[in-house]
DNA sequence: GCTATATGTGCATATGTGTGCACATAAACA
DNA sequence: TGTTTATGTGCACACATATGCACATATAGC
């Protein structure tokens, strides 16, 4: 049988290099720590917040938060404003969801073109 | 001025809870290490393939890459089976997308409920 | 000025994780 | 049967990361 493939096609290698090239090591590094997930969620529902007002609650000591809100920060989840001797904090809705709307659409192909064990179901293909 | 914030309704708390819910610590990990992604970039290209063969090219040590197919495989991202000596692992395409769309889909409030800083340049709020 | 509050950072430490080597197991092959 | 190939795992080690404490800095308020 010959080894026509979709996989050979060059559309097909142009959607493994958008799907990995999509998948931000930052960004998602950043929304894997429990503590940061937990700040992301106090941040959605307390809004414009300083450091202490978020470490609040929190087990974790106020200088660990601080560093959380700096990682965050990098990966461009929250953004901050100096007010007086405050910092405050914010997330960045529109980055995060355009963020992942880019990753879905970069893996929306794979739904259809990587279905696990087709080829090989089909024809007895791996390599 | 009254607090009358949206960030107070019952929509608004649910779409919190929604959003930290979604967020798979496991699925989401295990993107986060460049090898993982090496392997599954392989995984896209090649289709159904053996752990020598995925090994292959990679500079990691061939028992490495069976520890991170282990990873991928917890999170579902992949998925494997038996043949003779060899294991075949593959991608489980659906899967993956069904994920990110629901990520997508609970986050996705957050471009409208969470424009950073919105609430505070209207009337100075924050917590 | 002095004091209190808010924040970030250096440092030490505990824990998690990626890596490679050696080895055991399982299956195909001569 | 003995040998080769494929895979997973125990172990040790290096490195990253999360954490807390102490401290320095900056700002507000007295």
């Amino acid at each position: 049988m010959k080894n026509d493939n979709a996989k050979d096609s060059p559309e097909h290698k142009a959607m493994a290099e958008a799907a990995i090239a999509v998948l931000d090591t930052r960004f998602l590094k950043a929304l894997t720590d429990p503590t940061r997930v937990q700040i992301v969620k106090k941040l959605i529902l307390l809004g414009t917040c300083d450091v202490t007002t978020i470490a609040k609650g929190l087990s974790q000591d106020r200088s660990v938060i601080s560093r959380h809100l700096g990682t965050l920060e990098q990966a461009r989840i929250t953004t901050s404003r100096k007010v007086g001797r405050r910092v405050l904090h914010d997330i960045d809705g529109p980055y995060v969801v355009q963020k992942v709307t880019l990753i879905l659409g970069a893996l929306q192909p794979m739904a259809e073109l990587c279905i696990p064990f087709a080829q090989f179901d089909k024809d007895g293909e791996a390599a």
